[in-house]
DNA sequence: TTGTAAGCGTTATCAT
DNA sequence: ATGATAACGCTTACAA
């Protein structure tokens, strides 16, 4: 039996797209493959999306149209039909930043060889840019979000939790647990100061990150914990509070000589600060790591490579972000899963060393 | 003239979401807001498009409805019936590389006030990945493409041209004048050596980039032109292959040493390779730049914040971004427009000085 | 297992 | 200037 019959509008379409436009390929859609496979259109549905048995010859057929005409679904029919977008939105705080670079490189690895795209956003750290984003991202109609860096307030987040599947990566947030991606910064600027203790050290600065982030909080916390666990106490005065950036690492460095302060050690709460803080050292004469020792945090790549190679804290930013993609995937698909335990790395190089003589 | 007459289908359907779904909030679509102000759903798309004239009261009258019921039209449906996505493709290659995301940053901005939305896909910089994600990113119905770093071949390039307007950035193709960003690396490269020889210096050594990439070879290009209008003869031995990173830049310096290669300057491809002769340098306790000057290229951010910090070309990479943002804009406008020229600028910092007696 | 037909929410064509 | 209505290409009851 021949199905050659094609409904009058379809074909008065396709012939008036040919006729005013006669070098635009024509788009092959599903009534095509219908026609050409000898089945009807939603058996070719049925076979696109696997969703009831077709008999093998028939799917064969279809297969075999599908791929001889090149056919692409179009991605807003079926949007619109299914509701689904197959676009997974992502919200990072910052193009360029190390960390966020990498995490969100993650994100694309991990969704590589699935039928999700993700779409990028930028927040810049404003939360109320940060919900613009959001808002223009479910516009969008992505299926999913993955939000790197805290950068929401709870109410938006409470409204998300109840309106799209969410992940959250890099901010601990109570009452996500589930869909939650962070490291311990807490213990891994622990670690970090640690290892200065370790190496003879006593009089530790700190440079701190952006006052309001968790991140920089935390880290802020592990330093202090170490310092009290060794039985050292706490000198304020040599803590100073940043912004993250390289700028910081020098100012908070000027700041401590200036007032006379003295420390043979220096944590930085990133990397970009540990090297402003090295030049601040540098300019001043100030030999690392014979008279001060410097821990940074990120091992941004650059950390390998600078005079000398810095000692750090190694994130798995990658790991996070491709974590992260899996995690919203499982939710997507309602599986069971258990969120990834993340973990961080000292990274030993040669710009920390035992505490010479004073 | 009461407009409550609801077509049989739209209530039924509308029912029935509601009592499955009784938790979503439904969707508002243009017939509820035509029939809150009382008009028809093709007045309502012509206030949302502008198209056609409206009068004001009704168009006031919409926009309130649109307000009040907060309105947000879906993009499937606008996609599936205009044939248009609002949605810009960007290829780039790397997703972390300083001067890549500098760029896509740069096309976030530009697209920011704007109704297209940036989707990112990362190239790799291999032509058939390249080729692949153009592919999935046109699958995507994507109304124009930013192809950020070369990366196809120009048969794709070529059916390119004529299926979807496209940007180029960061690279120069014949045949793409009109759509096509790029710096004039020689000259960029000219200048930075220019500047080694102007201190004194002749024994200079080079690092390029990956050797098949259109930068890269300009970049040794503009080194070699300098150096011949100076009337220094070209030592090959002084030129090493590099790959764009950091250890790069520690191989060449070593590969120089090793082979008891005199310098006392050098000219690296990009910044991270100049991190890595700068270590190599300081490895052997050679001095920069007491003993040997080092210029690199892109001002990176940490090039500011290096040991001593870094002389580089910097690269309007945001620039860029925005331009190229700009360009496809007007493309997908037909309008009249010039491709921007952008300059590069040779950041003069601490990591090259006139040239010590031997 | 398969086909028919009714949507999905817009835009665009054609009258009026 | 405005309103009906077809069309966009696909999914999904519902029937068979």
């Amino acid at each position: 039996m021949l199905r050659a019959i094609v409904k009058p509008h379809e074909a008065l379409s396709r012939l008036r797209q040919n006729l005013l436009d006669p070098l635009v390929k024509k788009n092959v859609t599903i009534s095509d493959i219908a026609t050409q496979a000898n089945v009807s259109k939603s058996t070719v549905s049925r076979v696109l999306n696997d969703t009831t048995p077709v008999h093998e010859d028939k799917r064969k057929a279809v297969l075999a149209a599908m791929k001889k005409m090149n056919f692409e679904p179009n991605v807003f029919a079926r949007g619109l039909a299914s509701g689904q977008s197959y676009t997974i939105g992502v919200v990072t705080q910052n193009f360029g930043s190390p960390i966020y670079d990498a995490i969100s490189q993650g994100v694309v690895t991990g969704l590589a060889d699935t039928t999700y795209s993700p779409i990028f956003a930028d927040g810049q750290w404003q939360p109320d840019i940060g919900e613009a984003v959001v808002q223009t991202l479910i516009g969008r109609k992505v299926d999913g979000l993955i939000v790197i860096g805290s950068s929401l307030e709870s109410s938006v987040l409470d409204r998300l939790k109840k309106t799209i599947p969410t992940v959250l990566v890099g901010w601990e947030v109570e009452g996500w647990e589930k869909q939650c991606l962070f490291i311990d910064n807490e213990q891994a600027a622990r670690n970090a100061t640690q290892h200065l203790i370790e190496l003879g050290h006593t009089q530790i600065a700190h440079i701190t990150g952006i006052a309001t982030h968790q991140d920089s909080m935390r880290r802020l916390w592990g330093y202090r914990r170490a310092l009290t666990a060794a039985g050292i106490e706490i000198d304020e005065d040599l803590i100073f509070e940043g912004r993250f950036d390289g700028n910081s690492g020098v100012l908070g460095v000027e700041s401590f000589l200036m007032r006379g302060k003295r420390f043979t050690a220096l944590f930085a709460s990133n990397d970009a600060t540990a090297f402003g803080a090295r030049l601040a050292l540098y300019r001043r004469g100030i030999r690392v790591p014979e008279d001060v020792s410097i821990v940074g945090f990120d091992n941004q790549s650059e950390a390998a490579f600078t005079t000398p190679p810095l000692t750090t804290v190694r994130q798995p930013a990658q790991e996070m972000g491709i974590a992260a993609a899996e995690v919203l995937l499982n939710l997507l698909h309602k599986k069971e899963f258990t969120v990834p335990k993340l973990e961080t790395e000292l990274v030993i190089r040669e710009s920390t060393r035992l505490r010479g003589n004073p």
